[in-house]
DNA sequence: TATGAATGAGTCTTCATTCAT
DNA sequence: GATGAATGAAGACTCATTCAT
């Protein structure tokens, strides 16, 4: 008892506070990636944050708020990454499908997150079925429909609703991205060429009309 | 383990067998689409089932046999019921749309054995992960791909690869069904507008040309 | 594991059903009894069932369910105890004096039971607290207020109302019983000494006015 | 172990010492009558405190010696309040009934003290059982055994043993007030009025002979 | 001095699975 | 052939307690 003790205080004191929390985040996001919500348990997260099991009830209240959080910073890394191609004052047709583009290298590079976004099924905890619209697709499909109503306005579009327009092409690329994130023989081969092919089609089915 | 596994699978029941099973099958589809995988257990699915817990090891060799059985159910149903439009000699661009749409509906009408074909992440049971590729995307994707290579044939597509043009096309239908099942929010409204709106643009994207 | 799972069949196959149910009861009030309600975990009662913890869970559903049972039962073991003293047809003092006589006598010789189900406060579990009522005073002092409403009516009490002296007479004999219960050294030398005078009391204060 | 606990209980604080020690055991006081010994934990009694959790442990050397304090301090409360009542020179009958009232108030106005000092089990918590003898009667018990004493004296008292009368006395007002607490249903309607008639028996039963 | 941080041991409960009948 | 009964292993979570600062 004492000699573990001793051994245990001497590997790492580490950061305290908000560092614990970040490192009881970062493990259990990697575990999560790794091995799905329902197959992680308290005790892997403790392991691998390099604390006791107790210790992450003092940060977190309970595992699902773990879970939620990464959820939650899943969504706006994405949402952050996206940012940028979607603010411009007066954006063509190739703006659109750059942001589109910028939507799915964020997916498939940081696939693990994506999954944690968009992908995750209700949370499959002992108390049974909750809905999915608890997580909602976030800032993402905001910007989309932002840079889609200004393009509606400018008359590029050939479709009436923006709204539409913009969930029909958020549903395409993430048809997309979740496929090659879930099926790595999908696009399998040329992954760019299909890429590429795919938002060509999206945007042309948009902007062009028979 | 291996022995006694061979062993207890090869001790059939014989009396009504295969209707016993398909019992449990259909039992055990009903409460996954309503809990969950994760959440249901082997006493709810024997429960449902009427039979005893030890039953249910007389005619699938563990819990996940059971849903590995459901899983390529699901997805040979789905595939079955695209078969129709499909198979037309001369296909029109109407009549990609038409499949396509086939595909949506059916998919929005068996909601579970969707999730179960092609949304289904990894197992969250306590076994831990298994890869996502176990489970391909089955008939429905190469019915989907020989429609295309005769439209292709017949001049009606813009784009070069067919392979490219079916797998987007996929992606396409598969990003709308499975956000419409995922969020119940996601097209709220007017879901057949979405829908129209949607395969109207697949459509021309793949059809049309700036 | 083949080893002590061989062990433990050899063990003791024990009774079935019922039996278990009954002999977990049993386990359970000892312990109860020798450690209080908060100090007896499931696996003691387990182990002191000779079962697992797990099988508790066959014949209880929860924890609290066992002790609310012992409660119950407890109660009724008093209560029967004490019937064949109260269903005179013509009760005299005496006859009062044997009735609380009984249940003291009752009391003494079953301390944990009466302890159970007249002496225990609230459940302790981690939820908090609950009230006392939930747990009645049963139908011993239902049986003692039916005499004392007879012998009210032969006009053999000088107080006017019945509840109040069936009331009084309880709360006499309870606080005798809980005290050489609770503290051994109560009463110590001639419990019976105090009892015969401890109830003659009570008889008297009922009866004769100054 | 006791080495640690020697050296421990050495290091007292000096800075606010007995003032800290009285907020925690106030604090602690109000815990354990809303919630019971089992479901207080040192989280709440340090949060409660307004100090942090091993601070409590500069005070007092574990949870049980706050609560033994506790039990202490209360029957001492309970002993004080009963003395002016008590200590007359030539006592009548009313004295004595007008002294076991005083006990019955003081115990339904300081119901958890009161339950604290004579209704409390053995502390349930994970430590084990203790035996009930450890918290005696207090002084309660023997101010009224000196007023008996008295009484008997003066030849107020039909029963020979002042030993006898003094514990029935006691197990009497004990079962009213225990009951009290413990049953808010028992006496409801009219409590006064069964106090006024329980005191009047017991008062009767001491003094009067058929 | 007082505490933020941490933890071993324990809580109740549920799981998929396997016997003996 | 089907099951009542049982269980090892694991689940999330809380406890009283003790360090290092």
């Amino acid at each position: 008892m004492t000699v573990s003790r001793v051994l245990r205080s001497a590997r790492k004191p580490k950061g305290r506070g908000p560092e614990r929390r970040e490192e009881i985040l970062v493990a259990t996001f990697r575990l999560l990636s790794e091995f799905g919500t329902g197959a992680v348990s308290t005790r892997m997260i403790a392991e691998a944050s390099g604390v006791s099991q107790p210790t992450l009830y003092a940060y977190f209240s309970s595992k699902e708020e773990i879970v939620t959080a990464l959820h939650a910073r899943a969504l706006r890394a994405l949402s952050d990454q996206m940012r940028l191609t979607s603010e411009l004052a007066h954006p063509s047709l190739a703006d659109l499908q750059r942001s589109l583009r910028a939507f799915v290298d964020v997916g498939l590079q940081n696939p693990d997150g994506y999954r944690l976004a968009f992908m995750s099924e209700r949370p499959q905890g002992r108390g049974g079925a909750r809905n999915g619209t608890s997580v909602d697709l976030g800032d993402c499909y905001l910007r989309l429909l932002g840079l889609v109503e200004t393009l509606h306005g400018q008359g590029l579009l050939v479709q009436t609703g923006p709204t539409n327009v913009a969930q029909s092409l958020f549903a395409g690329v993430h048809g997309l991205v979740s496929l090659m994130i879930a099926r790595p023989a999908f696009g399998a081969g040329d992954r760019e060429r299909l890429i590429a092919a795919h938002l060509r089609m999206l945007t042309a089915g948009v902007a062009y009309a028979p």
